[in-house]
DNA sequence: TTGCAGGGGTCAA
DNA sequence: TTGACCCCTGCA
């Protein structure tokens, strides 16, 4: 079966994609887009992704894709790995100077995941005024109590749960994710998304201000939030979340003085344009790792 | 062993 | 604009 470029090969339990590019494991599930992917010793990585559990490998060109079919491919991993999309052009529009130069050198294979919509909402209302390791944490304990349970290779894992998943359960065992005051959010959410039709197509309709607004509406979802979720539910390319790593980051070596929000936000816009989403994730994969302005 | 500082977005005063 | 919110980690 051929897709685009790619040749996907079906073989026992696993599909082999060949011809992919851009492409690195580490890059991609550890810059901070997503929360449900988990290294193995071997070096591969299974992943909950919707109703299915996957272990994806990648050498020279090829993707290993564990417990699925071609048909998933087409369905599912085309998509969510964003693989329609030449991320060497995109690289070369926006290492346009040396600090882009490094960054994008630095997390070479990393793509953006096109992620679910309700998951996004919830991860990110988690996300604030947290750190990775415990958002992990809790994501993972609110799926084993409110997911559904799914086998693979003699381990259990939980889906993220769907939303009637959460109400047709008690929210007071929200409490032990150790979510914090961040629980009273996810509650007040939940409600207000049972109410609502909110789907991707909804906010691709809207312009960009209209979408952020109509996300913010939700508590515990403020501007950074709103463009992760936009983000990394592949929505909108042209946004740039910007926390603590990337504020630091464009400071230290764009504007080399402090900057408040709305000056990041504007030199972004003018700078990367469209692109600003794929940049970000550049530079925050770089800044986190090389520590760049972080105070000794 | 204990206790305190630090990390991290949003909300409400 | 600023302090409070919550939990975990690291380090005296």
């Amino acid at each position: 079966m051929k897709l685009k470029e790619y040749c996907v090969i079906e073989e026992n339990d696993k599909i082999i994609v060949e011809n992919v590019h851009d492409f690195n494991p580490v890059h991609i599930f550890e810059c901070g887009q997503c929360f449900r992917w988990v290294k193995q010793p071997d070096g591969s990585y299974i992943g909950v992704v919707r109703d299915r559990v996957v272990k994806v490998r990648y050498r020279s060109g090829m993707l290993e894709i564990h417990n699925s079919t071609s048909n998933d491919f087409l369905d599912i991993w085309y998509d969510y790995f964003d693989l329609g999309r030449d991320y060497s052009e995109i690289k070369g529009l926006i290492a346009k100077d040396e600090i882009m130069k490094k960054a994008v050198e630095f997390g070479s294979g990393i793509r953006l995941l096109r992620q679910d919509l309700w998951e996004m909402i919830i991860s990110f209302i988690l996300s604030s005024n947290n750190i990775i390791p415990r958002i992990i944490k809790i994501i993972d304990s609110i799926s084993r109590t409110y997911g559904k349970k799914i086998d693979f290779e003699g381990k259990s894992y939980y889906t993220f749960p769907c939303i009637d998943g959460f109400m047709n359960s008690d929210l007071e065992k929200l409490e032990i994710c150790r979510a914090g005051y961040r629980c009273k959010y996810i509650v007040k959410t939940l409600e207000m998304m049972e109410k609502t039709t909110v789907k991707i197509s909804n906010f691709q309709e809207l312009g960009l201000e209209a979408a952020r607004k109509k996300l913010m509406e939700f508590p515990g979802v403020g501007p950074k939030v709103a463009d992760c979720i936009l983000l990394f539910s592949g929505i909108r390319f042209d946004v740039f979340p910007t926390d603590v790593w990337v504020k630091r980051v464009v400071e230290e070596l764009y504007f080399g003085r402090e900057v408040s929000f709305k000056e990041i936000q504007e030199f972004a816009k003018s700078y990367f344009g469209p692109l600003a989403g794929f940049a970000q994730q550049y530079l925050f994969f770089y800044a986190r790792e090389k520590k760049i302005g972080v105070k000794k």
